[in-house]
DNA sequence: GGGATACTAAAGGTATTGCTTAACTGTTTG
DNA sequence: CAAACAGTTAAGCAATACCTTTAGTATCCC
């Protein structure tokens, strides 16, 4: 259950750069950072018919980023601050690997100097 | 000038986040997180041939993510961290403007609630 | 009921993506 | 020099992504 776990990490990770990877999509997103709209109204600014937004709007739910709730005829569209945080952690995971590297890279360095003091083998 | 960079910064995340999309190429970012690394290192736990996993360095490099420098006959390739920022920076924004939006939102809350201690027109 | 509205479903076309294999260039190493 | 090594280029192919048009369905308003 632990490797099924990482496995659906990795698919959502996939899922959610792939939908933020569309200049579309980011409209619908940026303009649902501003409270819920309906279809209709995320599709008006974007220059393609209704039913090419609507299939942006299913790869922004099928990615978590959006959920939806039709009531009447009109569906009501609104954004889910959770699904960032999953590529925020894996970017914060790059970085806290990175900068530990960083760090022991500049203490073996400042060794080599120190060393250095009574050594005395440099260029 | 303006536009242009509003242009570019589009393109940009167009690229990152379709960089990222792709798990043989957030592999290969991982694995550099670790430090540098050259070509062949990074292609040999992806399961393609090491054409497939040069045209993915080539996406991460056209994105920023990575950079390389051949010495010899040999590429070494390292990560890029100041390209993750342009991807934090649009999140950030995102959440900026929700959180604010949701502040606005109890604050009104907040109004009608005291506002009907004296005026007690609620259902 | 009848027309407008809001969305949905389906089919199809073009472009891009992700991979392959084969052939090739430049760099070490025995 | 010859062979192994590390990377690169090019061509081609199947799958996917993005968009279109057309044709629906369900709801609302007069």
């Amino acid at each position: 259950m632990l490797l099924k776990r990482m496995l659906n990490q990795v698919a959502d990770l996939d899922r959610l750069f792939q939908a933020l990877a569309d200049p579309a999509r980011r409209a619908i997103v940026e303009r649902l950072t501003f409270g819920p709209a309906a279809v209709s109204e995320l599709a008006r600014p974007l220059p393609m018919s209704l039913p090419a937004a609507m299939q942006h709007l299913g790869v922004l739910e099928a990615a978590g980023l959006v959920r939806s709730k039709k009531v009447g005829r009109v569906r009501t569209c609104s954004i889910e601050p959770a699904a960032f945080s999953v590529i925020e952690q894996w970017i914060n995971a790059r970085r806290a690997e990175w900068e530990q590297r960083l760090d022991r890279l500049g203490n073996y360095l400042k060794t080599l100097e120190s060393e250095g003091d009574g050594d005395g083998s440099g260029t």
